[in-house]
RNA sequence: GCGCCCGUAGCUCAACCGGAUAGAGCAACUGCCUUCUAAGCAGUAGGUUACAGGUUCGAGUCCUGUCGGGCGUACCA
């Protein structure tokens, strides 16, 4: 519809005005349902490109307007010169006979067809389980890749760490320790070692698998090896938990053995960004307009995160992805410009990466906040969480605000949230409609027949109607946003649309023709919640 | 000190990249179950959008400054 709308507001625009360059057209769905079904304020805009007041200028665009096919009710010329549209009745049944035959496919667009998208998401590196603080980071990679996908996108969802710098080291040292304690030898954990209780779980299982026959420092790769084994076991049944399922780990490694570091400096070198001083080796990032330069490598000779991180994104792109889409915290938003220079620097279309930044969960716990240390083990797992919650209201709290927004993560709230939490009233609205359509079925016989969508006159089935037709816009905004939460707010909506529809309307004890064009109206309901949940990773039960 | 993000109802957050009367949920108050799930519906109350200027037909949204919070600002990841 809105496409529609623009093509005609379009064609207008060169009837009146044929030496007009013709705008960006937006069609808004207007906040007051008296302003009618949809609204545009191209006339505001033109005012002073055409210098004429907006009102005369929406006035003769109205009248102007071929209407002939049907669609549009009433065109009005409002406020200081919106234009607004009321959609027609028998448009409305049309499109909801077009939404029925769809069936579990409404809703997918092809905006991204053909295209191919990596979103890089999680990426923790293997020292632990993960923590409630990665749960903002996995659940809104992988919603976000779920609704690209339904945009049209191809999706990769890969998963990138590095299992040989120091804090893997560290973390197989305090296994060793845990181990040698467990052997009777008085070992101490490092300093600055990981104290969580896991290490000595995994130290207990190399123990029974070795016995006492790794006391010797020789030893240490196996309990890195251990480590790294267990805790990505562990983070991988945390994910298939929470319902995600990485497609790629690439593996920071990778970059050194084929070459790909040496080849970012020496290119990076070549456009004279790099210089050697103090013994180590410098990114002028100066050029770019930061205020100091940044170390490539160390004077030790080991290279900062921040050198495999540049081949990393331009690994990304020579794997010939369309768009790279990273997932980060707040506490990397320094650091990508740097990157994004750096690919640039190297030749490629820095475009092509689109970083989505989240600001930090605080978790706040017996109404204090509450400091999380992954090494000292003073954290909350996604585990505990959905032990307590259940993986559906895990999800919907993590992408239920805006990612730029600071979320507030209240797990007393949360543990205790139980039937008043929001996801419920989705979930609800979704197990009703199955009730009812049980009843329907032991009471009515519809095979065969067609529903007749024009019987629809009551204001709930009208509103509901035009709820249930928003649904692809809805997607193709929430993909090009990357923002789920409004996908989240569109699901309220319609959940709202339907509940009301249940308190006005009855399908039982109704007409054969009304009840058959109602039911089908719920099933296509049904169909808006389910494919939106399923793109939120939230169940929609059929009974609760 | 400098850079980035944030500040909206008592609380948690929206507001479709500058549009019409700033909206939901929770909490509070009032109604609605002999009829398809009351985990619901209808209603009341709640606001100087942190503050002060500026830009224009029009600002919660853009620019400047101030205040408050978060994160960076490492030869840590």
């Amino acid at each position: 519809m809105q496409e529609y709308l623009k093509q005609q507001i379009a064609r207008t625009l060169k009837k009146l005005a044929p030496d007009l360059e013709v705008p960006e057209i937006t069609i808004e769905k207007p906040r007051s349902p008296e302003h009618g079904d949809a609204a545009t304020n191209v006339a505001l805009t033109l005012a002073k490109a055409l210098k004429d007041n907006p009102r005369s200028i929406a006035q003769k665009i109205a009248d102007n307007m071929d209407l002939s096919s049907g669609y549009i009710r009433q065109v009005e010329v409002a406020g200081p010169g919106f234009i607004n549209f009321r959609f027609a009745d028998n448009w409305l049944a049309d499109q909801l006979a077009e939404a029925h035959k769809i069936g579990r496919e409404f809703g997918k667009g092809q905006m991204l067809e053909g295209k191919k998208i990596q979103v890089e998401f999680v990426s923790a590196n293997p020292t632990g389980p993960l923590t409630v603080g990665h749960g903002r980071n996995a659940v809104l990679g992988d919603t976000i890749a779920r609704v690209l996908e339904w945009a049209g996108a191809n999706v990769q969802r890969e998963y990138y760490f590095n299992n040989a710098g120091r804090q893997m080291r560290v973390l197989a040292e305090s296994v060793r320790a845990r181990y040698l304690q467990a052997v009777g030898d008085p070992a101490e954990l490092p300093e600055g070692g990981y104290e969580g209780a896991y290490i000595s779980d995994i130290a207990e299982k190399v123990k029974q698998q070795h016995g006492d026959s790794l006391l010797g420092e020789e030893h240490l790769p196996v309990f890195r090896k251990a480590a790294e084994e267990e805790i990505f076991e562990d983070i991988r049944r945390t994910l298939s938990r929470m319902n995600i399922t990485m497609d790629t780990f690439f593996n920071e490694n990778t970059l050194y053995e084929d070459g790909s570091i040496d080849k970012v400096i020496a290119t990076l070198r070549n456009e004279g960004l790099v210089y050697e001083e103090d013994g180590a080796t410098w990114f002028k990032t100066t050029a770019f307009g930061k205020d100091k330069d940044t170390v490539l490598i160390k004077s030790s000779g080991e290279p900062t995160y921040r050198l495999p991180d540049i081949a990393y994104h331009i690994n990304k792109l020579e794997r010939g992805f369309d768009l790279a889409i990273d997932i980060f915290g707040a506490d990397h938003i320094a650091t990508y410009p740097d990157v994004v220079s750096a690919v640039r620097a190297c030749g490629f279309d820095s475009d092509r990466i689109d970083v989505i930044v989240y600001q930090f969960v605080t978790i706040v716990k017996d109404g204090k906040p509450f400091k999380m240390s992954t090494r000292k083990a003073n954290f909350v797992t996604l585990d505990e969480l959905m032990d307590e919650v259940g993986a559906d209201v895990t999800r919907f709290f993590f992408l239920m605000r805006a990612p730029g927004t600071h979320l507030e993560f209240d797990l007393n709230e949360a543990k205790q949230a139980g039937e008043k939490n929001p996801v419920f009233y989705l979930q609800y609205a979704h197990a009703r409609i199955q009730s009812i359509m049980r009843k329907v079925r032991e009471n009515y016989d519809f095979s065969g027949k067609t529903p007749d969508f024009s019987l629809l006159t009551h204001d709930s089935e009208i509103t509901l109607v035009k709820r249930i037709l928003e649904f692809p816009d809805v997607i193709l905004l929430t993909a090009s946003q990357r923002e789920p939460h409004k996908l989240i707010q569109y699901l309220n909506e319609l959940a709202t649309a339907f509940h009301k529809f249940y308190h006005d309307c009855r399908i039982l004890g109704e007409d054969d023709p009304v009840a058959l064009a109602r039911t089908e109206l719920l099933t296509v309901t049904a169909t808006v919640l389910a494919n939106g949940l399923g793109i939120l990773g939230i169940s929609a039960p059929d009974k609760m």
